[in-house]
DNA sequence: CGAAGGTTTGAAAGGCATCAATTCCTGTGG
DNA sequence: CCACAGGAATTGATGCCTTTCAAACCTTCG
């Protein structure tokens, strides 16, 4: 059996959305990536920095960040295998948010100008990609949503169904069940709430049996009524086949 | 005189961040447009729907919407003339939200294969274009930050700090005045909000004067005050030139 | 002038934040 | 193997921010 590709997460999320020829497949592996280990904690993307790279998530979690003047900070997603995380700062100028480690996290950088050779080579690779980051705007959009009109303990809800499905894309769940590497610190910077809060939040899950959590380990028992729960609707990750219960 | 471009907005917006030469500009000029106006209050595009085409806002005010179960809502963009409103359907299957006139609006539309055959002509054309969609999520990340983590009247200040710069862009503003021509109750699904509590928001920086709003006008006597009171950081609209107080 | 929608105000209740303390883990060193 | 330290999770109490319900006022327009 030869070496798993580093890509491996990255073409089963894309084949999720879109077919992928085997040539283009093999375009992307070509690229020159250069491979990188993160520990937990480590913020490898600096706010405010300027780049000429893009990052790719191998394995493990990672997080888009925004601190603020007090020390507050707001986490604006959440990346996991398989994700192309600053794909756009292809196209910015500077990055208007940090991007952390949750988990220790294995990376795979890819140089700009590789990318744009890329494309000129072959210019359909650029739509390709482009998907990636409006399908990553319309998680975005699910979040303003969810932080506008979702109760707290039914944003968290909507997190862990989002988080499910896209885990169980990269083949990451088994029977419900997935890791989420985060603290509660965490969690309530991703949910806009207190720690405290993110707590009750969290136990009312667990009374409903909405979610069992321990640990760094999530299962939830039933989907569907965990979806119906949280108004969860999975439109907005543009799946061609609609998981019912991803397992 | 001859007639203004349907596209002058637009490209105020493409040029206030990147170079466009005048080969480029003719080739967005040169897509078969079809112009098509918009009442107030008229949802022209609607969630779920498929969409072949997409939308480019001449003038006026549009905006994205989604409606939950209970009737509540929550939109989560505000566009502007030369925004590109839904050039992400390009790549989507199904349209995860509506769009809405704020305001009577013009709009353009032109097909996705139209587009498509653009970008095979002109394959950088396709990341002039990407690039719109990738500030449009830099623009979507600011306002998870803002609903996660400021207080309301820090919020509606945020809010308008926003798009104060992104109207002088387009050159929509004089003297710190522009048009916003939306009810409280839409103020209020902007900023997750229920509509009193919005409603004592805006009184809030009444009272500070730190904004004049009549009507549909608004006015930010001293836009530094207003953006260091709402911890504004333009960098995400990744300008070209930061206006330090747009005019 | 009346109707209808938008804005403003008041009062009461609830959700969420804050402060503070306690308990539970988990890894480490004796 | 057990005690200890430090971080994470949990609990309790209090107060503020925001919602909800209701009503009054204001503006626009046929």
């Amino acid at each position: 059996m030869i070496r798993e590709s580093i890509l491996a997460p990255f073409l089963l999320s894309l084949r999720a959305r879109d077919s992928v020829s085997p040539e283009d497949a093999a375009r992307l592996e070509a690229l020159p990536w250069r491979l990188r280990d993160a520990k937990a904690d480590e913020e490898f993307i600096l706010e405010g920095s300027q780049t000429h790279d893009s990052c790719l998530v191998v394995s493990g979690y990672a997080t888009r960040i925004r601190h603020l003047s007090d020390g507050r900070r707001q986490l604006t997603a959440v990346h996991i295998a398989g994700d192309f995380v600053d794909l756009h700062s292809l196209h910015l100028n500077r990055m208007d948010h940090a991007v952390t480690a949750l988990s220790s996290c294995r990376l795979a950088f890819v140089s700009h100008s590789a990318l744009l050779d890329m494309f000129e080579a072959a210019p359909h690779m650029a739509l390709l990609l482009w998907k990636t980051t409006v399908i990553d705007a319309a998680i975005q959009r699910a979040w303003i949503v969810c932080l506008g009109r979702l109760s707290a303990p039914k944003h968290l809800a909507h997190l862990l169904c989002e988080l499910c499905i896209r885990l169980s894309v990269i083949e990451q769940t088994r029977n419900g069940t997935f890791d989420f590497p985060v603290t509660q610190q965490e969690l309530a910077d991703m949910l806009g709430l207190s720690i405290v809060h993110t707590n009750r939040s969290l136990q009312e899950l667990r009374a409903t049996e909405l979610v069992v959590w321990n640990r760094n380990r999530v299962t939830i028992p039933d989907f569907a009524k965990l979806a119906d729960y949280a108004e969860f609707d999975p439109t907005y990750l543009n799946l061609k086949n609609i998981p019912a219960g991803p397992n």
